[in-house]
RNA sequence: GGAGUGAUGGCCGAGUAGGUCGAAGGCGCUCGCCUGCUAAGCGAGUAUACGGUCAAAAACCGUAUCGACGGUUCGAAUCCGUCUCACUCCGCCA
């Protein structure tokens, strides 16, 4: 029974999930159960156990019997029973084995002691800002109105072609999607030291329980009709699987993936939200970060991966805020997490354009990712990280926000201008 | 999509008329010896998970694991069924 939660540490000291937990909000009475089908599943384990183990022992008096000729009849016909009994209590055993295994599955992540307490996303905490926020002469428009007056986007034929949160990049909006995601990848691979990763966009049942998207999050994604794949909701679940059920060499750490891919999420339940514009789409483009690190270094790389997106914010001109999420609005899977938010001026506010996570080993032991120190070192669980850098689409709508001009037509960020062909300016 | 072959420990590779097989042998690796360097040589060791004993570690006991799941059997790496994956050939396709 490997991955998941470590189930002897909940059994050793059950207070401090329960407190780690209790922080995160989460209904306790998963743990309580837990440990009540633990504790049975293990008595009835050793139940069968002993059980074989007379089966073990009579098998190997029975042969040699054979062997030397005599008769076994009788100690056959008493072994049928225990045999019979065995398998009626292996399915127990198997049940109470699976429902542990399940309920390890459902439970959060722990948070880590550094976070601030809090109810919701009200109580996130400011880190830091930078960038001038950029002064007009006229009233903003929103990044839609600007798309569309430029036909860079296509919203009513996105939705004619598949539906509601569709949408078609066209002319110079194509372009910047591509000039966007070919920037960020160099620049996070030359300048920041990922390796550069295409991962498919279908994932399998097992990575999605690896990176924690199954089994509670399952509305969240698109289900390929009668198969076992998703379509994945961020490059991580590729990313963070790629060295699933493997043991890394400690010179292999830190491993870090920089992956361009599409991002798939049903976003049920957001309904009415964000209905207009790029912000919140079934379909969007994103550069991923991530990483595979020592547990004793994970907290250092996730400050640093922070920094590695603000790069990207702050080539592209964009002015941006770092908060830290507190307790009550951290998700399941993370133990810490930032986000950067960027500036839209149309909306007077900050959105979000980047979440960077810790999740020390939530993932790495349900994906079984593990690495040794020394050559005959016994494996331990790494700590994966993973945060955008950025996201294409919101990254977008900043640019178009913050860099309109009163005539309509927008002024690019230096730092793309050899990536859409010497253009400075779209209009 | 059709036909065929295969899946054993870190790697290679034995093992199918079911019976002391967790699994021969080799390589690799670790420790020791030897050799005034290196190589070679000699000896020993070398899977994992779970449960239990223990305050705990070590150690020990037990169970499970020969692609996965299920079946037959007192007993399965070995027999049967289903599935997955890999490779070869044909077809199709970007």
């Amino acid at each position: 029974m490997t991955g998941l939660l470590d189930l002897k540490d909940i059994r050793l000291r059950p207070d401090y999930y329960r407190k780690g937990l209790e922080r995160k909000k989460v209904d306790l009475s998963l743990l309580d159960r837990l440990l009540a089908v633990d504790e049975a599943w293990r008595k009835a384990l050793a139940e069968v156990e002993q059980l074989k183990s007379e089966r073990n022992r009579a098998s190997e008096a029975i042969a040699h019997l054979k062997k030397s000729g005599a008769d076994a009849a009788s100690e056959i016909e008493q072994m049928k029973e225990v045999s019979n009994r065995i398998k009626v209590m292996d399915e127990t055993v198997r049940e109470q084995d699976a429902e542990v295994r399940a309920l390890l599955l459902e439970i959060p992540n722990v948070v880590h002691e550094s976070v601030p307490n809090g109810e919701s996303e009200e109580d996130n905490v400011f880190v830091r800002d930078w960038g001038e926020k950029p002064r007009f002469s006229f009233e903003p428009k929103p990044h839609y109105e600007i798309a569309a007056a430029l036909d860079m986007v296509d919203f009513e034929r996105g939705t004619k072609i598949t539906g509601s949160r569709f949408v078609v990049y066209k002319g110079l909006g194509a372009r910047l999607e591509r000039a966007l995601a070919s920037f960020m990848l160099d620049f996070q691979t030359d300048q920041n030291g990922y390796t550069e990763m295409f991962p498919a966009f279908i994932a399998n049942n097992e990575s999605l329980v690896g990176t924690g998207n199954l089994p509670k999050f399952s509305e969240e994604m698109f289900k390929l009709e009668g198969l076992p794949y998703y379509l994945i909701p961020t490059a991580e679940v590729p990313l963070t699987n790629y060295y699933r059920d493997e043991i890394l060499a400690a010179h292999q750490l830190p491993v870090k993936f920089a992956g361009y891919s599409s991002c798939f999420r049903s976003e049920a339940g957001s309904a009415g939200k964000d209905t207009r514009g790029l912000i919140r789409l079934h379909q969007f483009q994103k550069v991923e970060l991530v990483k595979l690190v020592k547990p004793e270094e994970s907290y250092r790389e996730l400050d640093m991966l922070v920094e590695d997106c603000a790069d990207i914010l702050e080539a592209l001109e964009l002015p941006y805020q770092v908060i830290e999420i507190c307790t009550g609005d951290l998700g399941a899977k993370e133990t810490k997490k930032y986000d950067l938010e960027v500036w839209l001026p149309a909306q007077q506010t900050y959105r979000e354009i980047s979440s960077c996570s810790n999740f020390e080993d939530y993932q790495a032991r349900r994906a079984n990712l593990r690495f040794r120190r020394e050559e005959s070192a016994k494996p331990e669980f790494v700590h994966t990280l993973n945060g955008s850098g950025l996201a294409v689409g919101r990254t977008i709508a900043a640019i178009l926000e913050n860099g309109q001009q009163a005539d309509g037509s927008v002024r690019l960020p230096k730092a793309l201008v050899p990536y859409m062909g010497g253009l400075e300016v779209l209009d």
